[in-house]
DNA sequence: CTTGTCTATGCAACTCGTTGCATAGCAGGA
DNA sequence: TCCTGCTATGCAACGAGTTGCATAGACAAG
């Protein structure tokens, strides 16, 4: 499992609390993996009696306070650890592909408005990111020469920006698909 | 879950066993959905109680008697009622993405030969595809006019490929990145 | 004649991930 | 003042998915 190991990454990125992580797995990390908080709480525990983070209470007015996270010296050996094994190409689990295929004994035509709620949250995403490329690597304000870390997050976020593009023209081709069925059956 | 899902549909494409659906879970239904035979097998059990498929004993020479599988009206009906409901766009689970962002961390060249890995898998793949597309849809044995099965089945292929494509084009942006880091490091 | 491979099914144990619920302080609005 | 919402952490139960192992007949290669 690989949650531990974008928990370390995130860390490393930035230190913080079971909460602002789970918050980040809404947001960047989570463009590429995704984790409840519940989730993150737990692994968190792990990692803690493994020695790989470090905690630090962090008392704070006007909010509970918090447990800051950072990551420790046998944590920086486990990712590195991790990093060097290969890892198999991820599985697919798209559930919209079975409903499209299952459209076939049932009405095609119904699975239209679903496909298009689809393509509009893509849409959203791929604005999302575009959004954030411009803020930290294309924009004005942008680094003008980007460290490493930076450019491997970029390289990250284009293949977000490459993912979305492609899911979106494909959900159009869906789409005429689905109308020319229509107008056949 | 979905797994019952994509069994009800595979078994309306084509009547079999456990263990034909888990080598279509390594073909085709695998593009979009893995699973391996051990769930099938379970799964199968839960819906055969539940009244979702009907089972047959085939008795077979010169190997073990299977048990072939087929959707009964009930399975059907569940089918159709999880075609209606709206889903969620898919979670993503991105390994490769966590170690490129981890390898600031760490060596980034020492990525260089798992992106060449994947790179391959995901050629590999887009061949593999390409050559069902010719065989079944775009080739001179193709049907010349396809039905709305058919239809669907190619849009999701293409799905397939669109994905192979894009993918393949961002681990090529991932190596270059990688290499101009180790130009500079 | 033994070893390995393919079809075919299944159990048991485990880990991973989700859902529902609980607590608790503080802030802002009706 | 009460209700809602945000930060912040966590338990308990369940469901999904993986891994290892077991069985068993038939065939092919060495």
């Amino acid at each position: 499992m690989a949650l531990e190991h974008a928990i370390l990454v995130s860390l490393l990125e930035k230190p913080g609390s079971g909460y602002e992580l789970a918050r980040r797995f809404e947001r960047s990390i989570g463009y590429f993996w995704t984790a409840t908080h519940q989730q993150i709480y737990r692994v968190l525990k792990r990692m803690e009696s493994d020695g790989w983070v470090d905690v630090r209470e962090v008392p704070q007015q006007a909010r509970p306070d918090k447990k800051e996270y950072s990551v420790a010296a046998l944590g920086r050996t486990a990712l590195s650890g991790w990093l060097h094994e290969p890892i198999e190409p991820e599985s697919v689990r798209h559930d919209l592909a079975v409903k499209i295929r299952g459209a076939a004994f049932d009405d095609p035509a119904a699975l239209i408005r679903e496909v298009e709620r689809h393509h509009r949250t893509h849409t959203d995403r791929l604005a999302h990111y575009l959004a954030g490329e411009r803020r930290d690597f294309t924009g004005p304000e942008a680094p003008a020469a980007p460290d490493a870390g930076q450019q491997l997050q970029h390289v990250v976020l284009r293949g977000g920006i490459a993912y979305e593009r492609m899911t979106i023209a494909w959900l159009e081709d869906v789409l005429a698909t689905l109308h020319r069925l229509r107008g056949e059956g």
